[in-house]
DNA sequence: TCTTGACCTGGAGCGCGCTCCAACCTGTAA
DNA sequence: TTACAGGTTGGAGCGCGCTCCAGGTCAAGA
């Protein structure tokens, strides 16, 4: 198998490919005579598990810290492990931030409808009071803001 | 409330509110005697929203277009609510992915957890298996693959 | 033999989302 | 009055993750 058809197998393009490989996230592969690389099908597996982690938030870093693990073999089991068990965390983190902001957005949308169709709403008992108690995304919020008065305007994202 | 003040309670620092500010996120504020903005508490609302959108996936173009529509107050309230429909479905698809991911993890770390134990484990069947039939995270995976006979490598990410 | 297309390498360029810097201005407090 | 913290602007730089390009090699088919 040559790079053409990994990259048509793989979904990544072969400037990716060749890109991973100078990385160190892909092992080098075996070369034909002609000084052109020979994959094996096995590696689709590892480029998916790649592709896997990239997708779920793990950045080239760590991607490239793994790989140069697996490169360990057995030795490396426990380090993997660990390291796998640390994105675990982290996906599941960013479930419950996902989850949060379908709350959030599902209420917003139906403050929207409700707008378009002419209902008076002020939108600051709705939604800004739920943004306030809600998660907070990251912003360092100070357990004593004192936001001025709810409800003088009459935008749903103030 | 100063820049420095905003800063803090954000938790952007002022290089990001100026630049947000520049690139259309953030309304122009007013300024004091000496020029320097002056901001209402309120800004702090929409300040979480755009971090909310940034950190469930919503791309700087995008949050660009949400803003812009907000200045032109309810007469874009429709274009808003299609925009956050759409957002909507992307984040269902995430948590749907991080999901599976989640699956996905939790299995390699239970088979690393047995390979550490000194178990005789043949991870082709255990993890490659339900890479296989699972979610492609992406991949154009072929119907037609002939992947080589499973389980000849002793290395799980394979 | 000649063409064609897939491959090779090294390196430049790019979009995103900031982050930092130089050089300057302002308002308060000692 | 002088020091200093905290503002202002324009513009350069940066890390990530590719993506593209120039200039060349290689091998199979007409």
């Amino acid at each position: 198998m040559r790079i053409g058809d990994l990259a048509e197998k793989s979904g990544l393009s072969t400037d990716t490919l060749r890109y991973y490989e100078k990385i160190g996230l892909l092992p080098k592969p075996l070369r034909d005579a002609g000084g052109r690389r020979v994959y094996d099908e096995t590696i689709l597996r590892w480029i998916d598990f790649l592709a896997r982690l990239k997708s779920t938030g793990m950045g080239i870093s760590k991607r490239q810290r793994y790989a140069e693990l697996r490169t360990k073999g057995a030795a490396s089991l426990k380090a993997r492990r660990i390291m796998l068990e640390e994105h675990r965390q982290k996906v599941s983190d960013d479930i419950a931030a996902l989850t949060g902001m379908l709350t959030v957005l599902d209420e917003k949308i139906d403050l929207y409808k409700r707008m378009e169709a002419g209902e008076t709403v002020d939108p600051a008992f709705e939604n800004c009071a739920r943004t306030e108690h809600g998660a907070r995304s990251g912003l360092k919020g100070r357990t004593d803001d004192k936001r001025t008065g709810a409800g003088s305007r009459a935008d749903p994202e103030t």
